[in-house]
RNA sequence: GUGUUCGUAGCUCAGCUGGAUAGAGCAACGGCCUUCUAAGCCGUGGGUCGGGGGUUCGAAUCCCUUCGAGCACACCA
């Protein structure tokens, strides 16, 4: 289906040619002034320019050509030269209409070419447990991917593992100086390793700070653990061995808590996994002339001369010949345009590694990793603050465990759920349900307070403000959802139907700006993603959400006495639950039935 | 120092491909529950869009400048 905008264009663009003017001039916007009109057209004041002519005067003669056109109910020209239009209401009817037959897509037409577009997020480190700095790449990344896959392109999640370099030297060491007596650290061992890994998940969880911290104390530690990083780089077997039991043992605790947060990944692919691919890459630089020596480091030049300031090379190998974290991200690049040729990858990383993705974007544009017409994107995010506009931090100043932050929040949420319970009578709520409700709507609340900034602004996190759930935030979204909900469930269990009707003509104010905010469905959702943006689209449902609750209190839906036009009512529910729920599942949590 | 992002109501944020009176939420104040969930609805007050200059018929939006804040500046990830 067009987008309404369009179409109201194309009425207004043949209007203007007709009267002799540019088809440029004849793009409708929504209206700024929502008291005066629906939609206008400011073209008019930009054609005086060309047409040495007054602006009101062009209005005047396009508005007098589109008179008595079956789109408007009105149609005229205002002071210096505004054009400004409202919809008829059956028109508008009829588009809803034709919205809620395209199921599952109301009015969102698929692109004609899809793309295949790799989503790297997410970020988590293996045998280090998610904090909160993993909140805002896996809740945006999410998004992002659903959005995508929505508006119709292949869209693969990888999540990216932090599973190389020193920290799984660390561990290696560390468990060596624990179980010694282990056959991974036995050279002369060539049989088969078990298949049972030889710790926990909470033990793994353990070990690496323990290291790290002793690490930094203990010279000679540190030395084995790089050396150990050496080893296992170079493919000694147990530590391999070792490796694999890490990964598993994470991965399996790793995907229970993104679950938890409604994320989920296609790729379970890591750093290691970008090794094999180094040195034929690395070969190729040198061969083909890009890659050359520079103090000690071999490092491939990457500045353009239109550059403010002048970008420092990308790095290739530090001079000890060891790979660093722009080497593992251009040989990821090479295995996923080798597997998935993909058309574009779009990274949700820290916005303060903007420096090291310009390096690594260009280093791999110019030396052929990607076509040249393969789109990389790095967005990057701001910083999670605390209600002082700092860093977000635990009481006693120490990185936030993630789970933590999300129980706590389950745990406001039940209480708050729970005492509403007491002044519903006609609501009773099992403690099970309770629970599940609380959660879904914790993460709501959490996803919506995230989504609803710009991504790239730093924001405030401030769990009072989320857990308080009044005014913008996402527990009202999922609110008006379960008011509509609760609505055609007594319609349904009285045994009523729909059969045979559509959505009327607005039958007041109220629900014109009802059917106004729907209609803008398919505009919003192909903005939001060209703009990698999911903020519009949290702006949009909070509009939609806004026109409805309008529409509700003035409107008595259940005590309607025509039947044809309560049935038009339910029918105007209908899509505008389908158009919630499909964006809040865009943006990556649901609405429960009841709250 | 260089570069970069940002500065909008008391607080948290939209708006920025230039257009008509700069919008929300929170907080404050005042209304609305015998009728579909009041986590709601309706209303009031609150702003030199950091300052200054410029471009334009028209600037929060574009350009310059200045003040202030954050961030980044090759062998960590």
């Amino acid at each position: 289906m067009k987008k309404i905008l369009d179409l109201i264009t194309d009425e207004v663009t043949e209007a203007f040619t007709a009267c002799g003017y540019d088809a440029k001039y004849g793009r409708v916007t929504l209206s700024n002034r929502p008291d005066l009109c629906e939609f206008q057209c400011n073209g008019a004041l930009a054609a005086a320019k060309e047409y040495k002519k007054a602006p009101f005067l062009i209005a005047d003669e396009v508005a007098a050509k589109l008179a008595g056109r079956p789109m408007f109910s009105a149609a005229e020209s205002v002071k210096p030269g505004f054009l400004n239009l409202k919809l008829k209401e059956e028109y508008l009817a009829s588009y809803l209409s034709d919205m809620q037959a395209d199921e599952g897509r109301y009015g969102c037409e698929k692109p004609g070419q899809p793309k295949t577009i790799i989503v790297d997020y997410g970020g988590a480190n293996v045998a280090k447990p998610l904090h909160v700095g993993h909140l805002r790449s896996a809740i945006i990344g999410e998004s992002i991917k659903r959005m995508g896959r929505f508006v119709g392109h292949r869209m693969i999640g990888d999540v990216h593992l932090g599973d190389w370099g020193l920290q799984m030297g660390l561990i290696i060491v560390e468990l060596k100086e624990r179980k010694p007596g282990l056959v991974y650290f036995d050279e002369s061992y060539t049989g088969e390793y078990p298949a049972e890994a030889p710790f926990t998940i909470s033990e793994l969880e353990e070990i690496y700070p323990t290291a790290s911290k002793k690490s930094k104390e203990d010279e000679a530690y540190r030395e084995a653990a790089m050396q150990a990083t050496g080893e296992l780089q170079q493919g000694r077997r147990g530590y391999r061995a070792l490796l694999s039991h890490i990964l598993n043992v994470s991965v399996t605790d790793l995907k229970k808590n993104y679950e938890s947060l409604n994320v989920s990944f296609d790729l379970w692919k890591g750093e290691s996994d970008a090794q094999p691919y180094i040195p034929d890459m690395v070969q190729r630089m040198k061969d083909e002339g890009f890659a050359y020596m520079s103090d000690g480091a071999l490092v491939v030049d990457v500045s353009e001369e239109t550059d403010a300031k002048e970008v420092p090379p990308c790095i290739i190998l530090k001079s000890d010949g060891a790979s660093l974290y722009s080497t593992t991200d251009l040989a990821t690049i090479v295995w996923r345009m080798q597997d998935y040729n993909p058309d574009g990858m779009i990274y949700l990383a820290d916005k303060r590694q903007e420096l090291h993705f310009i390096q690594v974007f260009r280093c791999a544009r110019k030396t052929g990793l990607v076509k040249p017409e393969t789109e990389l994107t790095h967005i990057g995010f701001g910083t999670m603050n605390g209600k002082d506009g700092k860093p977000f931090k635990t009481r006693d100043g120490g990185v936030m465990r993630l789970e933590y932050l999300v129980n706590e929040i389950n745990e406001e949420m039940l209480k708050k759920i729970n005492e509403n319970q007491k002044s519903k009578e006609n609501l009773s709520i099992s403690p099970k349900e309770a629970e599940e409700t609380a959660r879904m709507v914790a993460l709501a609340a959490i996803k919506y307070g995230d989504l609803s900034n710009q991504a790239g602004k730093d924001y405030i996190f401030d769990i009072d403000r989320f857990t308080s759930f009044e005014g913008n935030t996402g527990p009202y979204i999922l609110y008006t959802i379960v008011r509509i909900k609760s609505i055609l469930n007594k319609y349904y269990g009285a045994g009523k139907n729909t059969e045979g009707a559509a959505i009327e003509g607005a039958h007041s104010g109220s629900e014109k700006n009802l059917m106004l905010e729907l209609s803008k469905f398919n505009e919003v959702v192909a903005n939001a993603f060209d703009e990698l943006a999911p903020h519009k689209l949290c702006a949009y449902i909070y509009e939609l959400a806004n026109a409805f609750n309008s529409f509700y209190h003035e409107t008595k839906i259940m005590s309607e006495e025509n039947e044809r036009i309560q049935k038009s009512y339910i029918r105007l529910l209908e899509l505008t639950k389908s158009i919630l729920e499909t964006c809040i599942d865009m943006l990556g949590f649901s609405a429960p039935e009841r709250m």
